[in-house]
DNA sequence: ACCTGAACACCGTTCAAGT
DNA sequence: ACCTGAACACCGTTCAAGT
């Protein structure tokens, strides 16, 4: 009984993270203000204070959650995917290329908190397990003779940075409007081939 | 005659987009004042509001000096490298990478300038410059049949994206220490090696 | 254990007024 | 033409006090 807002939220914790992420789609990671949250969700600007020491805690919290869902992403694609190497390594990079370009601020969120210099480990920990999955494509790609040999994990960072460097240009606005998707696929099949044994 | 700071600053424009740029390097993009920054140059908080009109109109002045020294970086390095193509690729390969890694929070600050919504014409005018000189050396690798085929801008946004989220991962701290360089390395070769007509 | 309210030191922006 | 000083509405953080 009594739905007259009781003097403990209750889930105050979860509701700072989901208007936070709210907050980031509309206003970008800069534009984030721990007051606006508190107000929103209908709380004294002090009481996040018990669940986040600091903005900073909030955002840390909110990249952790990131990087969890982004590995999510990226597992169910590859389970989504055939047996085909080649159609798996496609299917793990349009995952990661929708991801980003759904949630172009959080992301930008998530790689700025993991390299700041206090970031806790469980962030470090969460960006690490979300690309366990890719990994292991690559390294049974490689036990197939499928994809160039070498360090797993030194062929995934080339494949990576590629993605990673085509959304970054995509989500500036490099492009013009609809070649964008385009462009994505000849990515996508380019480092796909460049991916293969010579 | 009269050394005692005068009425009027003489060149506070430029001193603001100096100090403005100290600031980047030490403080990070987010962490950048204009109070600090007046305060810094000897002059009233309000001073800055005669030279630019806005916080980001700063910002933006900034960027825009950033894309013509990148620039000038870039030309720098195809003037100094020899006459075969894959030596010039390399040569802006690295020159870009060096230049990110150097000004990493500037190079973060020149791109979210740019796509910003109100951003000016300048601005873009100025990034689109930027990248010139790297256009002619794929166009010119293409007439030379050593580089591969298909619309340049297209060819170059491959490369480019490569080399950028490559400095993106360095810059978020993404390869312990040391590795770095060697990473780097290994990915201008197999960007260059990837550039060969097939 | 969780939240509030007042306080502090900041910020960007505006605008009359000074030189 | 260029700069100042006071004012306004914000912000993050802290801390006594409330329930």
């Amino acid at each position: 009984m009594a739905a007259t807002r009781p003097y403990h939220h209750g889930n105050l914790r979860e509701a700072l993270l989901r208007e936070g992420e709210r907050a980031l789609e509309t206003g970008g990671a800069g534009g984030l203000s721990l007051r606006e949250l508190a107000r929103a969700v209908g709380v004294s600007h002090a009481a996040p204070r018990r669940h986040f020491s600091d903005k900073q805690a909030l955002l840390d919290a909110m990249a952790e959650a990131g990087f969890v869902r982004l590995g999510d992403a990226l597992s169910a694609a590859i389970a989504g995917a055939g047996a085909r190497c080649d159609d798996r390594l496609a299917a793990v990079a349009r995952a990661y290329v929708g991801f980003a370009r759904r949630h172009a601020a959080l992301l930008e969120l998530m790689f700025a908190a993991k390299h700041e210099a206090g970031a806790p480990p469980e962030l470090r920990e969460a960006g690490e397990r979300a690309f366990a999955a890719p990994l292991r494509v690559i390294a049974e790609g490689q036990a197939a003779a499928e994809v160039v040999a070498g360090d797993p994990e030194r062929v995934a960072i080339v494949a990576f940075a590629t993605m990673h460097g085509l959304v970054s240009l995509a989500n500036a606005g490099m492009f013009d409007d609809v070649a964008v998707d385009g462009v994505i696929d000849d990515v996508v099949e380019r480092l796909v081939l460049g991916l293969r044994p010579r």
